[in-house]
DNA sequence: AACTTTATTTAGCCTTACCTAAATCAATTT
DNA sequence: AAATTGATTTAGGTAAGGCTAAATAAAGTT
């Protein structure tokens, strides 16, 4: 029953369910954006996806891609593994936050389900990875994410950061410099409705943060 | 300078190592067997070794396959890799020595330089793996193996397990349960020279051992 | 409505690494 | 020396998963 996935369709599964977590199916162009692949090579696969039985995606021509529910479930797969690895390598080999994508984006495909077993225990079945971010659950559903974007705290509101997405290793060291990691808090003390910019009390410094960040910032409000 | 070699390319020159490390060239049929690949693969894969320039194998038509200095490095980055991790999982993740292979096996094809070294320094740069195989150096030389194989032990002879080849969990859980794992002490109580049965003693038991088994076993004398 | 621009798909190729079947080589036997 | 056998190589395919260039569709403009 359970066919065994390219490393390839992998990526492809877990791309379109970041780009279709907030519903709004997949385009052809942001995928290969995401996947570093051309436009075509998207429409080939995702044709292919399509087409298996079952269908690990939903496709209608021009119309952009969903997942299958089926499809949902490999995508779940490999986001747990890579969380719970980015999880185990931070705390066991000391890895930081920054560097920890890359590697987990090579082993998520690679480890057994024994392993990913042997890992959630050892970790005692973190909830979010090092980034703040939900961790699947081993019977591969996503938990629900209470927490908003920092872009939507105003004036005088207070908040506790919950997550960064962990995509660019860049802005994670530069927020780490900032002292913007999961946990601490901050509060608002300025917003320009015009540039969207931010300013924020960290601590005892003062930060002002563009919208591409405070996009990127889950907070919850306390 | 450095090419980045594919899985495949990895696991064929790991396995010409092993099969040339006690010189004598490795041939068609038996890395296909090894490879789990049929022998007109092997050929083809052997004579696009033989052309990448630098080369990374010795190749004559009929002749067999050796490593050239660059394969063997190759083949011993694996390698360490291969080790390194199965020591680590055994070690945090309370993997048993049959189980490790397969998961390493994987691994060993996607982990990072700086993941080897991470994982070399937390275990203590060890020596030898859950098998009690050799780890080549991080600058890849492997170091000398001055323990033999259980086959040359005579009566009355005493000796020390060192290690065992670690191809077949089977085989390894077998060892186990009879207490032939590395660091045990033994005593040959007997040998027959027709079958080339070896009789030992493992504290109070008494075992006896075909060559197919003393073969795979490393002792050093006491 | 016609035109232009952008997004997407199709068509045709390429590379990697496998496979099977047929050909050839090398080592034994007779 | 000839014939047989086993090992190896060659020839011709296949399946993935990329790519470029050309064709088409959709969306935005005049
Ligand atoms: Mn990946
Ligand atoms: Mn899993
Ligand atoms: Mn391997
Ligand atoms: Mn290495």
């Amino acid at each position: 029953m359970k066919k065994l996935l390219t490393i390839s369709t992998q990526d492809y599964l877990k791309h379109i369910y970041e780009l279709t977590e907030h519903n709004a199916p997949a385009s052809t162009n942001t995928l290969a954006a995401r996947l570093k692949v051309r436009p075509a090579s998207v429409t080939g696969m995702i044709q292919k996806l399509a087409n298996e039985k079952p269908a690990l995606v939903e496709y209608q021509k021009h119309q952009g891609v969903t997942l299958t529910k089926e499809g949902r479930r490999a995508a779940l797969e490999v986001i747990r593994h890579h969380r719970l690895l980015e999880t185990w390598l931070v705390q066991t080999l000391g890895y930081s936050w920054d560097e920890v994508h890359e590697e987990a984006e090579r082993l998520e495909h690679v480890i057994s389900e024994d392993f990913e077993q042997r890992v959630a225990e050892a970790l005692g079945h973190p909830l979010r990875d090092p980034h703040g971010e939900l961790i699947p659950t081993a019977n591969l559903e996503m938990p629900l994410e209470d927490a908003t974007p920092l872009s939507t705290l105003r004036k005088n509101q207070r908040g506790t950061i919950v997550s960064v997405r962990d995509a660019d290793a860049d802005l994670l060291r530069y927020l780490e410099r900032l002292g913007l990691i999961p946990n601490t808090h901050i509060e608002a003390i300025d917003y320009s409705p015009f540039d969207h910019n931010l300013t924020i009390k960290v601590g005892e410094q003062t930060r002002v943060l563009g919208l591409s960040v405070t996009n990127k910032i889950l907070i919850k409000e306390d």
